[in-house]
DNA sequence: CTGTTAGCGCTTTCAG
DNA sequence: CTGAAAGCGCTAACAG
């Protein structure tokens, strides 16, 4: 021993109380920063428990907590990422089951609005948090949720950068080192020189604009030559359309870093145009049908955003912040994107799910 | 409320003492697969458990257990692999703090006898469990281990597949997968007929043995022409001298996949003979080194078998296969292998660490 | 603002 | 082989 730590003994709240001479009701209000308490008290607890080295126990903790409440919003459309966010979010309140929280699954019905509502009625019902994933035109959501109180409900977004003043943060891929991976790749496929087109969702949302910033600087760095931007909501139509007015446009293209939903819309129209083999393809993420056309070799490779993950660690770090275990100076966790090629894509074929309904995919 | 299972109430081993009219500690020792207890007291608990809906409480649990004691063996080797292994297993130690699991990490001097010896102390010694990363030369520790009763000691393996009678499960890369991309990875970048060479470790042991025979496989399906296949030691001097003994043997080689540690000083040979450009070469892991090779250039990829997650996963996994949450019908655990190119360096970089002594390393 | 107390659900002696 | 009882460390009323 060569300070008071004893390594061997572990350190409880009542070792603290029984230091400082108060109730253990009173440490663990002060450890959890609870409201009605002294400062002075709070500060000799802090202290207190620094010194003696005290590590709480979230399993004693969690014993004795109530429930904590979530929701998970999504907009009414079915769509294989939002699926994939979906199940990571089902399994994450599986893992933390023994640590009572639950999440309720809403479909939102309208767009913004819609969402605000829903958000205040789960404000007066005391729930504890939201899961967000906007609809289209988030800026709107953005705005509303700007104006508004929403008392204690801890707001975290997926897929989408809302306004940062009103979440707790965010978790996303790591959209600037998809672009930069994405650029390099087509560099290695094709060679200097060689023409590249980027096909990506709406401009307006953050993820999107950082993935097409790392993939240009990348093509750039490359040199590469650019053929432009592609930009398309999420809808199979026209993605459809997109692909044929990309070829007419750049009838030479060498490569398309596809960083979209609907990719196999947008691939199918290729081969109809008869530009199957001839132009390499990095797309992005991995669902039943992007496994296909990797397989096939039309796609080369396509980049693994983990959307599973992605809802998984909302819901954990959701739970964990309101524990207050994690901090988050940086409000945006950015989950690592993967290479997916022919050879290692088993991996995460058994990783990904068939979606519900197949209507909007194809 | 359509057959007897109300979803809401929580069962807890009370509800189902309460059911049979039985104490809850005889429901908690046919629920542990305790020693003593009547067949038929275990076999109505069962019944009950499952016919109630009763899930277990892992908190509670841990609140009130003892202790589970772990010990990993490692060979007296310093070295960045290794190393890793080690940071996982800490890692794991502090995740799993609330639920009393304490690692004692072991350098073992001497061989297989060494091994034996502490194995069989430790079990003396009331340890629940040991992680092993054997010596050089494993066949005589599987031997010793087949021969002699450890107890109620279960085993572990990571990096190697000592006998798979003698421990519980084992962790490590999925060898056969990386062994492909490697293959894929070179055929992309040099082109059908190329030539090209896989440099591995021993290949006595089980996990170079699938990855040579991925590399192998994918070689022959891509139709690059195989220049041999180079084994070495863990040794910084063999590996020097085996890059030169390459060359010699094949001046108009065009690929290497270093399937093994001590890229860099193979790397480092490999440059002084003037291949620096010329040759494309893919490695394996992710170390500080490793990483100035690839923004380099002189190494394209790394395939990053997280080193680190495989001791994270093997004192998690052994800790959930006690407590009999675990079933393992599969013995073996593998990790996805990872493509690692310049762009996303940066997001493995990160994960690892300087090792502590450098002697080993170049 | 603080203390008292009753659990949370389970494992583990200790006594039969 | 089984039961009774004492906690594990913490939170949440409730009562000052």
């Amino acid at each position: 021993m060569t300070n008071g730590v004893d390594k061997n003994k572990k350190i409880t709240i009542y070792d603290i109380a029984q230091e400082l001479r108060i109730s253990i009701a009173t440490v663990s209000r002060a450890l959890n920063g609870k409201e009605d308490i002294s400062e002075k008290t709070r500060e000799a607890v802090y202290e207190a428990a620094e010194r003696m080295g005290y590590k709480a126990s979230k399993t004693a903790a969690s014993l004795s907590r109530k429930e904590k409440k979530f929701a998970a919003l999504f907009p009414n459309l079915i769509h294989d990422y939002d699926n994939e966010v979906r199940r990571g979010i089902q399994k994450a309140v599986e893992e933390l089951h023994d640590y009572h929280v639950s999440v309720e699954m809403i479909t939102i019905e309208g767009k913004a609005e819609g969402y605000m509502e829903k958000l205040k009625e789960l404000s007066y019902k005391d729930y504890d948090g939201a899961l967000i994933i906007p609809p289209e035109g988030e800026e709107q959501l953005s705005e509303l949720l700007r104006s508004t109180r929403l008392g204690k409900l801890s707001l975290v977004t997926m897929t989408t950068d809302l306004d940062r003043d009103v979440r707790v943060f965010g978790v996303q891929s790591n959209g600037l080192v998809a672009g930069h991976m994405a650029g390099e790749l087509l560099a290695t496929l094709l060679g200097p020189g060689k023409k590249v087109a980027l096909v990506t969702g709406q401009m307006t949302s953050q993820i999107h604009k950082s993935t097409a910033k790392g993939f240009l600087d990348e093509v750039e760095a490359q040199k590469l030559t650019f053929a432009g931007t592609y930009e398309h909501y999420d809808d199979p139509k026209k993605a459809y359309e997109t692909a044929g007015r990309l070829i007419a446009e750049h009838p030479d293209l060498d490569g398309i870093y596809l960083a979209t939903a609907n990719s196999v819309t947008f691939c199918s129209r290729l081969v109809e145009l008869g530009y199957g083999g001839k132009i390499k393809i990095i797309a992005s993420d991995v669902f039943p049908k992007m496994v296909e056309l990797v397989r096939s070799g039309l796609v080369y490779a396509t980049i693994f955003q983990n959307p599973f993950n992605q809802g998984r660690l909302a819901v954990q770090y959701l739970f964990e912040y309101l524990l207050g275990e994690r901090k988050f100076e940086e409000d945006e966790i950015l989950l690592d994107p993967q290479i997916v090629i022919r050879s290692n894509m088993e991996l995460y074929e058994k990783k990904c799910v068939e979606v519900m309904s197949e209507d909007i995919l194809f």
